[in-house]
RNA sequence: GGGCGCAUAGCUCAAGGGCAGAGCACUGUGCUGAUAACGCAGGGGUUCGUGGUUCGAAUCCACGUGCGCCCA
């Protein structure tokens, strides 16, 4: 036989897995296989009746296609899932969207070119607004389902549905009943021309020339001490008209404070403003005392030209660099002003109507428009010495971004859910610290929010959304909102949508012989106009989704979104569900970072650094995005750029092609022939020792959410013990050996259970492709890898890790000199080298203890160890002939024959076919 | 401006007072029976900056810079 013949003795590997992973190609295909098997319901099916484990969906919302943040979020709730899943617990993942709100209503104004608000009819642009929100949602479901999501796509939790729209109404009720809700004035943007309240988003900002003077407020009663009599307080504004509605002057409290002596009387502002102020005002001051503005809390004035008394406040708010210190505060007219005033409880005073003129509480003025009656405002109070100074002054002001005009802040009626109704700041801080927050930081970020935030402004004056269930008495005023409205309206929107709110008349929607509950009125009655802020919708989706939900449960094991919904969806569920069911919708709560660029910069279309989920898809693979979201720490903000994909590509081509080496070596692999353990060499007792120990650490670390280190490890196992040794080492007997014997046998059986776990560990993750790598092996018992069983954490055998850890030590030095050789061009494959050993005695009788397999452990031709004092290790090249069917260097070549390249392992197994 | 974070090799991550460590990438090289694969070796660091505590700081403290989220 010549030595190409010999080749055709070898057990070389064989697999159609692929080493190329064609991603792009494949995964539809898989989708198509999940798809006809259902492998969701499978799943649930598997698990049913186990301990349930429920991720509760936050709703992204149903607006434009899905980005990079939006798949890493749902990336990651899938890895929970699955995970779970392959634990054995039932975790049922039933996604959601958030269907109503403003980005959906400017997008349905924008295309019905609409030009006022008031004029169009709402039923048919509801409509409008409703199959918007279902287009986006079907498609960012497509888009969620190719990212290779499990979950109940086809019964997904909108917030648009009746049911759900049916809670919304039922919880505004039970709040409402409760007493949590109140009406209060509060001041919003208004448009006086289009005559309707504007979002934050509706507003263009420009500049503007406003009067900007500086008053006098008579100082009544002094809290620092004694002043001279005909003190003043000197303040600026930029909005003449705010005058008559001033209600407090706000001092910062740590800013010093002083009183001058004036040609014009005695005057207080902030000390670091007083030379400004003179230029200005063309005055000579002498200083007369200081004082700190904390000192001035509670001092009384009295309003310049309206009967009203009122107290210098402190705020942090208060300037050192513009105006005077003292900051005229009108708590109708702005949206610090009116916080102000909530925490001294000043009155909300707004003499404006809907048109922007002045009503009848402003006599001298009433009618005017207010920013018409600005110069007769400046020159009436300048003629009664109350306007020291005026000038005009160029700044920045919001402006209507339908019809241009500049706005103004007026106070209208509007719902609160009271945070201090009950204790409800305290139960929510208390439910916060029973919580488990990942990262631990989200407590406190959370709790202090909690701490400080105002009440809830529940209405807002738009379209799109689930109306306010209140009515009013025209007689007696009394806004309606009790069990038997709420059951009435409940049952109808749970029928006809929250549409019907706007359909029918008020006495449809009232109970039959309805009377007011004040006056016993029977009507006439009026339904309210506003409707629900949409962060009450999302807010209320554990009620709506895991209690209506017979498979879910309440509370949820798991919240999981960005960092963002601290402010957002986390409090507004704790909120409702604090209210309601006195406790937390959530065990656990994860957030993740914010998806940025290679410098750590937030994607934006101006930067011109924005990755798509969908290049990634197209070009890599839905595997390869799934490895980034699981790649980096996600508790900080997740880079991506070209550089860190080509990264994750190759990483991901290492894991691919570990599985596929093993694939290719099992392929004859046969059940039956089981090996006992006791007949495993002691490297094989290694690697099963090693396996258990990554089991459990990546069992550990997903448990933990802690998927990167998980995934990490996975890679590390695959590379330096699998690849660089384990593997590499096997080969011998994997593909020379007999094809029964027992150490190829038994090399088979490791790699299958290795390979066995493998996948189903990297599953969660690299979904797709351990699908595919699943499909592949023999004798596997599931038709999908999602129906296996996660591997079992068995204890491993840490004298035998510690023990080899030593042998990797050694075989480190071995190396180095093989390589020393190589470079002098004497050595060229390691089973070339014979290797000279010098060891302490103990060390030898170490070495010692891995004959008679050292040189086949370290794929070497001969070792020879010698007594010596210190370890020394030199490489030759060997004398010894190569077998020409298994490469080694080995003496026993030569001795036959019929066959004089082989050595006598190969010469038995030549000769036993 | 305020609150909460983050910053370690080109990249992704470790080390949480005691010699700064992996993998990838890079460079060199071997093999040609994992082959658009695999093995071996090597170079690579002001641990963002400044100051402090300490015998000793990437680590603890203060200030600053840059970046992110939230709020104003």
């Amino acid at each position: 036989m010549d030595k190409l013949n010999y080749s055709e003795t070898v057990l070389l590997p064989k697999t159609a897995f692929p080493m190329k992973a064609d991603l792009a190609k494949r995964e539809p295909q898989l989708l198509e296989k999940w798809k006809k098997i259902d492998i969701y319901k499978k799943m649930l099916e598997k698990n049913k009746g186990s301990q349930s484990f429920i991720l509760h969906d936050g709703p992204p919302y149903a607006n434009g296609h899905i980005h990079i943040g939006t798949a890493l979020n749902k990336i990651l709730k899938d890895t929970v899932v699955k995970f779970k899943s392959l634990q054995g617990f039932f975790s049922p993942f039933v996604p959601g969207w958030d269907c109503h709100g403003m980005p959906i209503e400017h997008q349905v104004f924008q295309q019905m070119k609409l030009k006022d608000k008031n004029a169009v009819d709402i039923i048919s642009f509801r409509k409008k607004a409703h199959d918007y929100a279902m287009k986006f949602m079907a498609i960012q479901r497509e888009e969620f389902k190719r990212l290779g999501v499990f979950g109940d796509w086809e019964h997904p939790y909108l917030t648009l549905n009746p049911v759900y729209e049916k809670t919304i109404v039922e919880s505004f009720g039970k709040l409402f009943t409760s007493g949590y809700i109140i009406q209060r004035y509060k001041p919003i943007h208004w448009c006086w021309h289009c005559q309707t309240a504007l979002a934050e988003a509706e507003l263009e900002y420009w500049d503007e020339t406003s009067p900007s003077v500086y008053v006098k407020f008579p100082v009544k009663k002094f809290s620092a001490g004694r002043v001279p009599d005909h003190s003043f307080f000197l303040i600026w504004t930029t909005t003449p008209w705010t005058l008559p509605a001033n209600v407090a002057i706000a001092v910062h409290p740590e800013l010093e404070y002083c009183i001058i002596k004036t040609d014009a009387g005695h005057f207080i502002l902030a000390t670091t403003l007083v030379d400004t102020v003179c230029e200005k005002l063309n005055w000579k001051s002498e200083r007369i005392a200081t004082f700190k503005g904390k000192d001035l809390e509670h001092t009384i004035y009295s309003h310049p030209f309206v009967e009203r008394d009122s107290p210098v406040v402190l705020a942090h708010y208060v300037s050192a660099e513009e105006g005077t210190g003292c900051v005229h505060t009108a708590t109708g007219h702005g949206e610090e002003d009116y916080q102000t005033g909530l925490k001294y409880h000043l009155p909300v005073i707004s003499p404006v109507d809907e048109r922007g003129r002045f009503t009848e509480e402003v006599p001298e003025w009433k009618g005017m428009l207010v920013f018409e009656a600005d110069p007769f405002i400046v020159d009436s109070l300048s003629k009664r010495h109350i306007i020291l100074h005026s000038e005009n002054y160029r700044h920045s002001y919001p402006h209507c971004w339908r019809c241009k005009k500049p706005v103004i802040f007026r106070a209208t009626k509007q719902w609160f859910l009271k945070i201090d109704h009950q204790n409800l700041r305290e139960l929510l801080q208390s439910e916060i610290q029973k919580t488990t927050w990942i990262p631990e930081e989200g407590q406190s970020r959370i709790s202090s929010m909690v701490a400080l935030r105002p009440d809830w402004c529940l209405s807002r004056q738009r379209l799109w959304g689930v109306a306010l269930p209140v009515f009013y008495c025209e007689k007696c005023g009394t806004a309606i909102c009790n069990k038997e409205t709420i059951s009435k309206i409940s049952s109808l929107v749970e029928k006809f949508g929250s549409d019907v709110w706007f359909e029918k008349s008020v006495e449809e929607l009232l109970p039959e012989n309805f009377t007011c509950p004040n006056c016993s009125q029977a009507g006439p009655f009026i339904k309210e106009k506003d409707i629900l802020d949409v962060w009450f919708d999302s807010g209320v989706s554990h009620l709506a989704v895991l209690k209506n939900d017979p498979q879910l449960k309440w509370p949820a094991e798991l919240y999981l979104e960005g960092s963002d919904q601290h402010r957002g969806w986390f409090q507004t569920s704790l909120i409702t569900s604090c209210a309601i069911e006195k406790h937390a919708p959530f065990k656990t709560v994860l957030t993740h970072g914010f998806v940025v660029d290679a410098e750590g910069r937030k994607m934006s279309k101006s930067l011109g650094n924005v990755i798509t989920p969908e290049q990634i898809i197209n070009q890599y693979g839905a595997d390869i995005l799934r490895l980034w979201a699981v790649s980096e720490n996600y508790q900080q903000d997740m880079r991506i750029s070209q550089k860190i994909i080509d990264h994750l590509v190759i990483v991901y081509r290492t894991l691919r092609n570990t599985m596929r080496f093993i694939l290719g070596n099992i392929s004859d692999y046969d059940v039956q022939f089981q090996v006992q353990e006791s007949e495993l060499l002691e490297v094989d007792r290694w690697a099963i020792a090693r396996l258990n120990q990554l089991v459990n650490d990546v069992t550990g670390y997903y448990e933990a959410c802690l998927f990167h280190k998980g995934v990490n490890e996975i890679f590390d196992f695959c590379n330096i013990d699998m690849s660089s040794f384990y593997l590499d080492y096997l080969k011998d007997r994997l593909y020379t050996h007999g094809k029964n014997s027992c150490t190829r046998r038994a090399a088979q059986q490791v790699l299958y259970q290795i390979l066995s776990s493998l996948v189903v560990m990297l599953a969660p993750v690299l979904s797709f492709t351990c699908e595919e790598a699943y499909s592949f092996i023999p004798f596997k018992k599931q038709e999908s890898v999602f129906l296996e069983h996660w591997p079992e954490a068995k204890a491993p055998d840490n004298n035998l890790l510690e023990r080899w850890l030593k042998f990797f030590e050694f075989r480190k030095l071995v190396l180095k000199q093989i390589e020393q050789q190589r470079a002098q061009g004497k050595i060229g494959s390691s089973l070339e080298a014979a290797i000279f050993v010098k060891a302490n005695p103990q060390h030898r009788e170490f070495l010692e203890s891995f004959q008679p397999y050292l040189t086949n452990l370290l794929m070497i031709a001969e070792i020879h160890l010698e007594n010596g004092n210190e370890l020394e290790v030199k490489a030759e090249k060997t004398d010894l002939p190569k077998c020409a069917r298994c490469w080694i260097h080995h003496k026993t070549v030569g001795l036959s024959k019929q066959h004089p390249q082989l050595c006598e392992k190969c010469l038995q197994v030549v000769n036993d076919k």
